[in-house]
DNA sequence: CGACCATTTGATATGGATCAAGCGATGTGG
DNA sequence: CCACATCGCTTGATCCATATCAAATGGTCG
């Protein structure tokens, strides 16, 4: 794919700290909204909570754990379209059916909202329309992020990935990752050995450490910055 | 350069118009809405209609012509995020600026409806919030596909990008392309090099035939069907 | 401890990028 | 009306980032 030496790169280039905008699964828990009543239902890890073309009756809240939105491609690869956190709100369609699957990545409780119920009080209540239309908005908001995320290289996509999981999972100056090696190539397009190898590079030269696989400690923010091209894609 | 080789395209134009009937880039014309008035606004060729980081004052809506709508990455390339063809709608945010740029790909004409006016009708007429919502759903749909063709092979990008077109730019059996191959690239995430051999090898196999760089006819739909991995994306 | 699974690391292959001509259509000025 | 520059596209040769294939390591749980 389109190369370009990054490290020189970046520092030719002003650091635009773009402050990417917020949210990036979208659908943060930007509102609590009382009127979003559901039930609570628990997943373990690893159990689907619909699937692609099902019909979408529910919409859902994260309440606590991880939830992942795919697709399966007819090669058999799967993309992932983006992992939910406690806060936000995953499955909703405009059209009939669901266009992604959704399972749990880790033991999750999620809020399940009757879409009819939702649909109905839009019709009258501004409030809840203008949510339902804000939440869309996010999701929109997030795959564009997505989407050129794909279109650079290893290092600038699991850059990017690392800025996004800090901008929500943050403690401290470490991210503990909830998904696997191979959730991650998935969301970014890369395999797992791609994936691996790029982090272990980071690790090397100094911009990160990895105590252990499922935790990253960011030891250079503006390395990484730089290197997370879609963080300041409105060029010179 | 001010010039244009018109030659088909005003007359392809019109027969776009009335033969489209899906909702690929989004926000095709499903409704007529009569309360979207607007100005109309002629913008000749290669000139930008607004750009990124601007305020989001209008929505526009395409009358003839094509739009494309972009951002420039930190590199210098470029990503096409759409083509905008008659009756669709372009440049709606939910944030205060635009996230992309926006210009004629040919001299188009497009109606500017101001959004201050659209968001007052919408806190109190549903009709007006249900389309806002439709039409930022459809973007999402749009751009979901499009992530999607971001993972395949150059050859199931190009049988992708031409099935779009199909649906939406089709008379008889052939496509008039509207924008150059380095609109197509950047939209693909691909180069120049590898779009047009992309197209030459198609037309090899027999699937296509290029009569003009600019027009493509389709000889075996169902090749370019299996080739687009991301129409039958829910694998075996 | 041993089986299993996730992750890392290594060696090699390859699809698409890059670099570099060529080519045909359009437009320009003499 | 004809050389000639320009522009968009194609074609060719080579390179390189990432995929693929393969094996080693490490962590977890019975």
């Amino acid at each position: 794919m389109s190369m370009q030496h990054g490290l020189q790169n970046g520092s030719s280039r002003q650091v635009a700290a773009r402050t990417r905008n917020e949210s990036a699964p979208a659908t943060q828990a930007f509102m609590g909204s009382n009127k979003l009543t559901g039930t609570p239902m628990p997943f373990s890890r690893n159990t689907q909570i619909y699937g692609e073309s099902e019909p979408a009756d529910y919409l859902y809240k994260v309440v606590s754990g991880v939830i992942r939105t795919y697709r399966v491609l007819a090669d058999g690869r799967r993309q992932i379209g983006g992992f939910y956190l406690p806060g936000d709100f995953f499955g909703l369609e405009v059209g009939d059916d669901y266009t992604f699957s959704a399972d749990a990545i880790a033991d999750s409780k999620v809020l399940a909202i009757k879409r009819s119920a939702l649909t109905a009080l839009a019709t009258h209540d501004n409030e809840v329309a203008q949510l339902l239309w804000k939440l869309t908005a996010n999701e929109l908001q997030h795959v564009q992020d997505h989407t050129l995320l794909l279109v650079e290289t290893a290092q600038e996509r699991v850059s990017g990935f690392l800025m996004e999981m800090a901008k929500r999972a943050l403690v401290g100056n470490q991210i503990e990752l909830p998904m696997s090696r191979q959730d991650i190539a998935d969301y970014l397009g890369l395999t797992i050995e791609t994936v691996s190898r790029t982090l272990t590079h980071l690790e090397k030269t100094s911009a990160i450490e990895l105590p252990s696989s499922r935790v990253v400690v960011l030891l250079k923010r503006s390395t990484l910055n730089q290197l997370d091209g879609s963080a300041r894609y409105y060029a010179a």
